[in-house]
DNA sequence: TGTACATCAGTGAACGCGCGTTCACTGATGTAC
DNA sequence: TGTACATCAGTGAACGCGCGTTCACTGATGTAC
């Protein structure tokens, strides 16, 4: 059984999406849940902790299954495979957290660190390593690794929007590939 | 002279982006234009109808500068690099309204229309129309047009949080380069 | 078995605050005669 | 030239509203004896 406190969080990540951060108040997010606003208050400190919360989560768990999909000793092609791969399972699993993440990034990226669990970071520093081991080009890694970024997060914004149909992950080894001729 | 009203426009947008649309009140705007919260009515319908109007024109130069660019019998190639050189010269000549599209956009996106002036709509267009004329591998238009929108817009985010130093015009040349591999 | 107590998720009513917005009014400037 | 009036950007005070948050309290459930 999932508990009161996982609720609320679904529910909440479910109606900012929806509505925005700002639009939605404690009190949508405790109808949601079927309780009164003030019982909120017995699961999170304050409305803001509770979003920054679901961000951290979020943002750290991506970069975790990212930093998995990186390691290893194999050719660049294959892990940057990898790491695509994984990031298009997570966003067509749970497509509202994906979203959620991308519509609330600009109030909390400015915070968060630039450590190896940072999901930017990891793709830097991979795609800069492949340029180091002669794998791939060499040209600026923060561009390319920004190229690579939006190669896949806007086709997820598109899908948000309703102008690709379906999930990515029936794309993923189109993106792939769009993504290694970029690197190339 | 810059009217009052292109006054209050500018300030608005500098602390939109600083702040966020919801964490700036009307008084914050008036202060920083050095009058008074209700004078803004004279120059406003509203707070929204404001943010709404600083969206709708901003995302309809975008359209019209685009759609610009993409006219024209010359090969997709030669019309795709003026594109995206278009759009990092609208980048770095105002970077705070670009910024503001960025930040805004999902709060709008949904009730602008998918029209000719529509700028996402004019690079899928574009995209497809080139697949069709053989200049570029038939591929799904609407995910290589997306592709082609996140190599551009990502670096522009990076820009934002200062991960990319300087502008995108002196990287237009290398972003063109990609976005064609991507497209080959 | 019944009684007394502890626990704790959840409630209801209230709080102060800052928000967007309104509107009667001001006061400087330009215009007509 | 002086006087009377029109215009209009800008003001000051106030408005109602919904927000996040607090806190004394409730009432069902479990536990000890």
């Amino acid at each position: 059984m999932t508990s009161k406190r996982d609720l609320i969080k679904s529910e909440a990540t479910r109606l900012f999406v929806a509505h925005g951060v700002d639009a939605v108040s404690v009190r949508d997010i405790a109808a949601a849940c079927e309780m009164k606003a003030s019982n909120l208050y017995a699961h999170f400190a304050s409305k803001d902790a509770m979003v920054a919360e679901l961000f951290r989560e979020g943002y750290a768990e991506y970069g975790a299954v990212l930093a998995e999909a990186a390691a290893g000793a194999e050719p660049f092609q294959v892990r940057l495979d990898r790491m695509i791969r994984a990031i298009c399972r997570l966003h067509d699993e749970d497509v509202v957290r994906f979203r959620f993440l991308i519509l609330t990034q600009h109030a909390f990226l400015r915070e968060v660190p630039h450590d190896d669990h940072n999901p930017v970071e990891i793709i830097c520093r991979a795609v800069a390593a492949a340029m180091e081991a002669g794998e791939i080009p060499s040209r600026e890694p923060e561009l390319m690794a920004m190229a690579v970024i939006g190669i896949i997060v806007q086709p997820a914004t598109a899908c948000l929007y309703g102008r690709l149909d379906g999930g990515l992950v029936e794309r993923a080894g189109e993106i792939v590939a769009i993504t290694w001729r970029a690197l190339s």
